[in-house]
DNA sequence: AATGAATGAGAATTCATTCAT
DNA sequence: AATGAATGAATTCTCATTCAT
């Protein structure tokens, strides 16, 4: 079953995805993406540079997709701090509720390739915390609390929920995961 | 240039956490560890049947300490809870403190291999995360807050600060990454 | 530089007949087979899955032959037994005088490889002894002489003659040692 | 359990028979021979250069053995042709029936390595074929017969009755070995 | 653009041998 | 002589990438 022409980018980076997310990135050999793909090896090389560049797509897709949706929400003024601030976890969420294995390639990869790549992806990460930390700050953090730190507590509670509900074996649902988050983020923005 | 048997065991294993910290796990060269261990490349295998049963190595280590570090502070009964709860928290940020390298490792490498290994690890992991949980609600957790998920985002931003905090650029201190955990900790467990 | 796919997994098998025959199964270099085929060592590993399995794919070639050109031997029952049997030795000696790099393979590795894979090779092996057994049967052996031994002493015999024939200083012609064997072959088979 | 010092160097070339029999030479560890033998690695080369001058030692230990009995039979010119004959035959199955495993590495390495070796262990070897020689032309073959020829012929098929006896599996005794391979030389040399 | 056979650099691992004790 | 930990050269096999078709 051959794609249909033009498809091919997008068939090669779902295979990717799945394949990362099975395998891990060192694991993943180009020749599985490419069969999974549904095409040959030597295509994958006519869309991508090589398989670190397929995974840095990867993440730059993610990325975009999400900061799209943020930028959204920080346009949207009129709505109560507070509640900007779950929309914001929502969007998060529905980002990787879709796409089960984008998930697993987040929290097994992103790191520490953000870490060795030091480019564009750790923009996009500072984007997204710096996006983070203002509107934690605008819901108003509990007294003492420090929105350049706290915005890391956040970030990473969040991330490990993903992690949990990635794997296929997580006893709670999405919105279990959702509603907790929220009650944990309403303890740290209750005034005093 | 034969070298008398300083402990080589435990040479090799720093020097594995200090390369799979640098390189990550797949990129490292076993010839590499060896170098930096002071030994020749064949005597890893000595000590260790392969690569992947060095990194196993260093996480039994690791797990081992903070296991062994956080079932002393669970016979302390006569601690109130919330204060047991923070020490749980020092007692981990001690483990990694000491270490920034074995940080680096944990928090890049330790879930992608324990759910590969499926054993031992992800044994030491649940017990752990069993002991966070019950903390947690003995601690008195606000209400609506369910103990078998917010472990998970207590664990989710540990985890985090640690690694921000293992990054050499890293704005803020070990004390001020501690102070806010507590903080919010001190949240979610405030009755209301 | 790219070679055109001329018959490449030939190539490699007979390479790796040449390169056994002269430095023995263990000291053959993957890397030196691939050189003699005039491929990369890499594309050995395209035809065959390990170096264990390019030996066990020409002992497969081997026996597949000889066991072909036997079953139409045994099909001329109009023959009669005696000649039978002597165009049996012919056809075995046949397969070996094309080619003195798989007679030497065969004489010094083949029986180390059937008892360590226990496999098809094996039941080749039998199926030729037992044809060779009937066959001295069918010629009438000498009284007192048990063909399910004597299959051996005459194998044993037919492979020594091989054996000392690959050798390049061997003072004796294929011709000679054809008609010895016949000579023995007769005298264990003429009734008395 | 120490070995009796002086006892040693035997008992490492017991050790060595039995795992060269066992794996074959180039399977065999050096390690393994010691451990076997009861004496440390490092041992083994205090009493022999390397593991090649291990086999080498063996093979020679073999051939002065069959070759001092051998040379005493010859010295009994008293007793007939004919029985000489036999009593050489005697004494090589003599030499295997007392160790299996110094038969198995007979068959297995012995006609490569002396090949490569080209050395003393040849000289044996022509040794021996020209007494076998010499003595089948005393019994007197049959007309037709080369002795230069038959030799091998007799000597390939005593070898393959010592293969197959020397497999626990086998299912003919040394006794009835003996007897047919003795039926196959009376039929050989039987005065037409 | 598409293909997939061919490439060859690279790495984990093994193990005969050495040598400090 | 005896030991066995240490050595490092050597080899199999893998796989990202290329390129002739």
């Amino acid at each position: 079953m051959r794609q249909k022409s033009g498809d091919k980018h997008t068939a090669i980076l779902q295979a990717a995805v799945k394949v990362f997310a099975d395998q891990g990135f060192a694991e993943a050999k180009v020749a599985r993406i490419a069969r999974v793909a549904g095409v040959a090896t030597g295509s994958v090389y006519n869309y991508f540079d090589s398989k670190e560049a397929l995974l840095h797509s990867i993440f730059q897709n993610m990325w975009s997709h999400i900061l799209d949706a943020l930028s959204q929400l920080a346009e949207q003024q009129d709505v109560p701090s507070t509640q900007r601030l779950e929309r914001m976890v929502d969007a998060v969420f529905a980002r990787f509720s879709d796409d089960t294995n984008l998930a697993r390639v987040f929290v097994n990869e992103q790191s520490f390739w953000m870490h060795r790549w030091e480019g564009d992806l750790a923009d996009h990460f500072r984007t997204f915390m710096d996006l983070l930390g203002r509107t934690l700050e605008d819901a108003g953090l509990c007294k003492g609390m420090d929105g350049s730190i706290q915005r890391y507590l956040v970030f990473g509670a969040v991330r490990q929920l993903i992690h949990q509900w990635a794997d296929p074996a997580c006893p709670f649902t999405k919105e279990e995961a959702r509603t907790q988050i929220l009650h944990m983020l309403r303890c740290m923005t209750s005034k005093e």
